[in-house]
DNA sequence: TTCTCCTAGTGCTTATTTTAACATAGTGAA
DNA sequence: TTCACTATGTTAAAATAAGCACTAGGAGAA
């Protein structure tokens, strides 16, 4: 194994370049400078050349980063080069948000199966995707060979739910719930917690106000 | 100011103690040990008396914390004891969403005004919120005296948008739009990027299997 | 072709965060 | 009251991340 190991803090910004530089290639422009990106993605610039370095020399001296040489690098290593299947479970209010969420546009990522027991959605096709009952979640993750699931069902059913489709094959789970979930070693859970950051960007308010007060 | 600089990633665990401690109060439990804090948070123990430290010596030595008085405590810092009014401006599927979503229940935080284009809904009242059109969004969070607001407006929209709420005295911005904001250093801007998130997450599942394939 | 300028890549420094380890103080039982 | 335990608070160390500042090397003009 040759690969060098990437820093968990540059793996959660090549998205963010890839996206920008989606932009610059829409826009026609051919070449881009890390001094630019920084701006547009507000990350220091010599952190963005040290990002970029860990997959080799990307860039030319003295003129910057080919758009669409880099842009084709990071398709490859984001995987953006073939579709990635995610499954939906549960479709209440966020999970429909996310039905409707475009992550195709500029991710290479479609919600291709949605599970919940409401009897009124299940078995229709909602946003261009299928709804079907939780009893076939397993049924349907297999078949389908999906390994990644946004998890939207209400915080107490979330554990038990998160077992069945542990036990389906589930890889990754974007964990929407506000439950810590328990899950094998093999699985990454990744939260996303929207009470607790906007309870952080109040708190954060707050200690600047404090700040200024004195 | 005798205050203590509490670090940035202490005060992103605080909203989630929090939220822990609710849950172990309404149970009816008594005491906690940062152990079990630990499990429950999926914080190390350490990291979470070291966190607890910064505030001065809440827990007893051999027995723990005790639940009521830490809740008590947390309550003050997080501003938990005053309801606290957000907006939400552009009341799309993800605005809707998080219309219905419940910041109430655990965390002292309401939704009390919505703004859209769409005059379909403007003047209306959803999930119980006013929805007013944006050509009066200056106004009412002046009069409201909002400070906080979760933009959830199409990227196209989202920087002119975003600058007409630092003009009405926004502070805080938790940013639905993958659109990194130009803001003035007096506004914390809470970036919530899902897609980027989602995208991270296959990132990591790809470098697993990559791991284990060696 | 030459020379100036620009910007990538990187060694090193600093800051931040996490983790381990332990002395200590207080608990609770006898 | 004593004593064995238990879990905190904290010191020190390690790991991770950010950022400065410089070197080198190619770009592009003259």
């Amino acid at each position: 194994m040759d690969e060098i190991k990437i820093p968990k803090a540059t793996a959660r910004r090549l998205p963010l370049y890839y996206r920008y530089l989606i932009f610059l290639n829409d826009e026609g422009k051919e070449k881009v400078s890390s001094t630019e990106l920084a701006e547009a993605v507000q990350v220091d610039s010599a952190s963005i050349r040290r990002d970029f370095s860990y997959f080799g020399a990307l860039g030319k001296r003295g003129y910057g980063y080919d758009v669409k040489n880099l842009l084709n690098f990071f398709k490859k290593i984001l995987n953006q080069d073939t579709l990635t299947n995610v499954a939906l479970v549960g479709v209440g209010n966020m999970g429909h948000a996310l039905l409707n969420y475009n992550f195709k546009r500029t991710n290479n990522i479609r919600i291709s199966a949605a599970f919940d027991i409401n009897p009124e959605i299940t078995g229709t096709i909602m946003s261009g995707v299928p709804v079907y009952d939780m009893s076939e979640m397993k049924k349907q993750l297999r078949e389908q060979q999906i390994t990644i699931a946004i998890l939207c069902v209400p915080q107490t059913a979330a554990q038990k739910t998160a077992n069945e489709m542990f036990d389906a094959g589930i890889k990754g789970i974007m964990n929407f719930t506000p439950l810590r979930l328990s899950a094998p070693s093999s699985v990454r859970v990744q939260n996303v917690d929207l009470a607790t950051e906007l309870q952080t960007l109040i708190y954060f308010l707050d200690s600047d106000k404090d700040k200024n007060k004195k």
